[in-house]
DNA sequence: CGATCCATGTAATCCGTTACATGATTAC
DNA sequence: GTAATCATGTAACGGATTACATGGATCG
């Protein structure tokens, strides 16, 4: 329900092909959300359709025709209306943190393993996001304008660079604290892991969750 | 094609019924999934189709039947697998920040209670998680054991908790941010938004970006 | 000469959500 | 008496992904 807002947002700025809009999807907008080009096309008629948008065909040399779309008034209305409608509380799925949970049933080496490399993962996406800033930032300068759509594609950079950079200190502590906990993977009785008292951890463990439970 | 992998999880633990299940999404796993009975229920069938869990039929006094699976050592191997197996990059979908992203298209008034409202949304999922914490670790306290498991879904408790408290402050900033920048909303020729000189807010668009392009 | 880019789509499948269906017990 | 809890499902629909299909231009 949302990708339908997604491209009436960006034609609501600059007319587009649907091949030009999954570029800006796999762009900046990759932090909030993705399509593909077969889910991208039917979206477009349908749009087309129900008169939110519409087309006119371009003719190309020595590059297939393209079909531009543009927002029609209507379409501006119900992006506006879809923007000013309270956002339903977001229902969150991160494959990673669902593997995190279960770790116990791997060895603390592969516990860290996976932490390192996921770690490396976010660093990549946390890179490439600084990119980006920086380019935009020399632009900005440049070209020396600003405007209400600059400013709140900027905002939500910063949100995608700041999750990236947290996620990653998150992960350092998580290993930190995982490899001075090893002994907790240890197999007793064969099959079973180790059950050990509270208090032998509850400094390193306490120190962890700090931020967490500062007053308490 | 994760939900499979977060019931064998949980069934790595304790058997249950789907109902069972049903509830531990709903709490601590809420963090990193969601589903719905009408999902849960058929995949446990397919699971138990394909050897990973068994069920036995429970016959209670004043409460329905209810039918316990357990996991089954075919499925602790798939689980296993799917832990060590290289996590998918993720593709993230966050509806507000798509709002955000184009909230030129309103008034600064209503970008203001717009991210006021989500504040207040992430600020009930902040106290919830911190009154989650709060009472494991009494119960951890009280019976003084610590093992791996909860160890591991301590941290992803933690992960849970700090993003919602910097979403937060992203509110926050980004409140600050634009009403600062109220200008850029004003519309000059009739229809189209202003278009200021950068250098008219270069220092406090610097100064929120500062920490994502220190050395620049 | 193979890969990638440009450009638009259809079809099959899979995953997820909402609605429908049933029915006893318990708490307010 | 009305809502919530316990307990298990099916059916319909909608959204998202993968596979299939086409074909010229350009780059290495």
């Amino acid at each position: 329900m949302s990708l339908r807002f997604g491209i009436l947002g960006l034609l609501s700025e600059w007319e587009a092909s649907g091949y030009d809009i999954k570029k800006e999807f796999d762009d900046l907008m990759s932090i909030f959300w993705h399509s593909h080009l077969s889910q991208i096309y039917p979206e477009l008629n349908k749009l087309e359709k129900e008169n939110l948008i519409s087309s006119k065909l371009i003719a190309q040399e020595g590059k297939p025709d393209k079909k531009i779309y543009t927002i029609t008034e209507n379409g501006k209305e119900e992006l506006m209306k879809w923007l000013l409608a309270p956002t339903e509380s977001p229902k969150l799925k991160d494959v990673f943190l669902m593997q995190t949970f279960f770790m116990d049933n791997i060895s603390v080496e592969e516990v860290v393993f996976k932490l390192k490399m996921y770690k490396k993962e976010r660093t990549q996406r946390l890179d490439k996001m600084k990119q980006i800033m920086i380019e935009r930032l020399k632009s900005i300068k440049e070209r020396n304008v600003m405007k209400a759509r600059i400013l709140m594609s900027s905002v939500v950079l910063k949100r995608g660079y700041e999750q990236e950079l947290q996620y990653i200190r998150w992960c350092e502590d998580t290993i930190n604290l995982v490899e001075s906990c090893k002994f907790l993977w240890e197999k007793s009785e064969g099959k079973r892991s180790t059950i050990i008292p509270f208090s032998d951890v509850e400094e390193m463990f306490m120190n962890y969750f700090s931020d967490m439970i500062e007053e308490y």
